[in-house]
DNA sequence: TCTCTGTTTAGACATATGTCAAGACAAGGT
DNA sequence: ACCTTGTCTTGACATATGTCTAAACAGAGA
């Protein structure tokens, strides 16, 4: 099977720069949508929204699963689930470091989801 | 799970001020979770986060569902289930003018949202 | 090696979600 | 009035999601 497709990603999660105008400026193509909208997705959870905040405002950029885990009222397993679902939507990386697991956010992702929903003073025009 | 519905919502979509400070700066209440988490699982799904995109960047600030409709490989209800999922969100804002129904975008909350995930360089720091 | 603690995986379950077909509603034109 | 066209609502369905308990896995210490 020919897979000579995709060798540039057409969005680069990792990219320092913002992946694309923001989204009020020009319609967002289908591929960009099919690829951030899981990253929206993942923060469309009140848990996880707390969850991402508490790594990404964590001090030393990381967070362990032991301080997250009893700021809520769920269960161990649901917590790990919710962390699997943001590490899946790429927006944090885990680490093992002896006994406990360390997440830490990545800004690359946050900074293209926040461009993408950016508004220039100047387009938000009217109003 | 209880779905509860705020009564008085603790965040005024409609401010033109930031909400809250950034999602990395400090932790995100609960509260303040529990109100901004629908707008980004509103953002979640491709289709919803193109027509957002269609809607925000569109010619007068406002696009007819009759445009929507025809850009995607969906029914008509579906599309119309998705736009009502962007305005139960606050998102969009609907009005029927004659025939024709026209979504315009809410800039304020876009802002709030892109506020939220916003990464100052001096914060993003350490990595 | 055994045990203890921290974390994840595997199932199971109820509820939510995305989609469609069929029908209802709204406004204009005949 | 009637029909036509555009949009939304309803009801149905398969799949996804959030949560739990029970079990597995990973290290650290004894």
């Amino acid at each position: 099977m020919p897979k000579r497709q995709a060798p540039i990603p057409l969005v680069d999660l990792d990219a320092d720069a913002p992946c694309c105008p923001p989204l009020a400026q020009r319609r967002v193509p289908a591929e960009t949508a099919a690829i951030l909208a899981p990253a929206f997705k993942a923060l469309g959870d009140p848990v996880r929204l707390q969850l991402m905040s508490m790594i990404a405002s964590a001090d030393g950029g990381e967070a362990c699963v032991c301080d997250l885990t009893p700021a809520f009222d769920l269960t161990g397993p649901t917590i790990s689930h919710h962390l699997k679902t943001l590490r899946e939507a790429g927006l944090v990386d885990a680490e093992r470091r002896g006994t406990w697991v360390y997440y830490r956010a990545r800004p690359q992702i946050l900074r293209q989801l926040a461009g993408l929903l950016s508004i220039e003073p100047t387009a938000a025009a009217q109003r």
